[in-house]
DNA sequence: GTTAAGCGCAACTCTCTGGTTGCACTTACT
DNA sequence: AGTAAGTGCAACCAGAGAGTTGCGCTTAAC
């Protein structure tokens, strides 16, 4: 059941919730593209407000997708690719190891 | 932005929002487990009515995740690893796709 | 032919979540 | 010192989603 350790800490649900969503997506594309940014910045190229994109950010946070740091009255957000990959080898392990069942199944069937 | 085709015309939201949920994959994993299996039978097991599973298995369905056959007056459900994998590689595709991004911009702040 | 099993549909409740607005607080600019 | 920019916090609203119950229909079993 325990397929391949999950991702520093962050679970499953969170790390998929937040993926979940376009709009989070966007954001996380948009730091990728940017290399950082703060929340008021990237509200203005999104039609929703600051505070709305402050929560996105949250809950990238929450799921080690992004990292913030502040400077003076800023606060800087940066992808963690790092996260988003293990996220993604995560996911591979599992479909591998689904497939490997499933396999296993059909070759009992066979006989 | 348009960081290799997804899977089998599910759009990422549908898939990832599927995968989101605790008994979702659940029922995956039981599915992938046994073969397959019918609303009942996998209601049988967890602490939910069969309708809700219906649901859960509704979602899956739309997201390319499991398949379902019509067998008499039972309908049963079996799991499309296929899809779980083409997501997978998505995901990883994406995760390269940034990580390149934040080396190019790293390698350009370093001028 | 009756009875039981399995499924589908619809209505309803409740909670979570994406989004908003308003205001107070801190940090920079002039 | 006074103003503007950027955050943070809290209350609030509307819609989506998970889950339930009730009922009617079809397919199997006896």
């Amino acid at each position: 059941m325990t397929a391949a350790g999950r991702p520093g800490g962050a679970r499953a649900d969170e790390i998929l919730a937040a993926l979940a969503d376009p709009t989070r997506r966007q954001l996380l594309s948009e730091l990728a593209a940017r290399g950082s940014g703060t929340a008021t910045r990237l509200a203005q190229q999104l039609p929703i407000t600051r505070q709305a994109v402050v929560k996105h950010l949250a809950v990238l946070s929450r799921a080690g997708l992004v990292s913030s740091h502040r400077d003076g009255r800023e606060v800087h957000y940066a992808p963690q690719p790092d996260g988003l990959a293990a996220t993604a080898q995560w996911l591979a392990a599992l479909a591998a190891e689904w497939d490997v069942r499933l396999r296993e199944i059909k070759r009992l069937a066979e006989d």
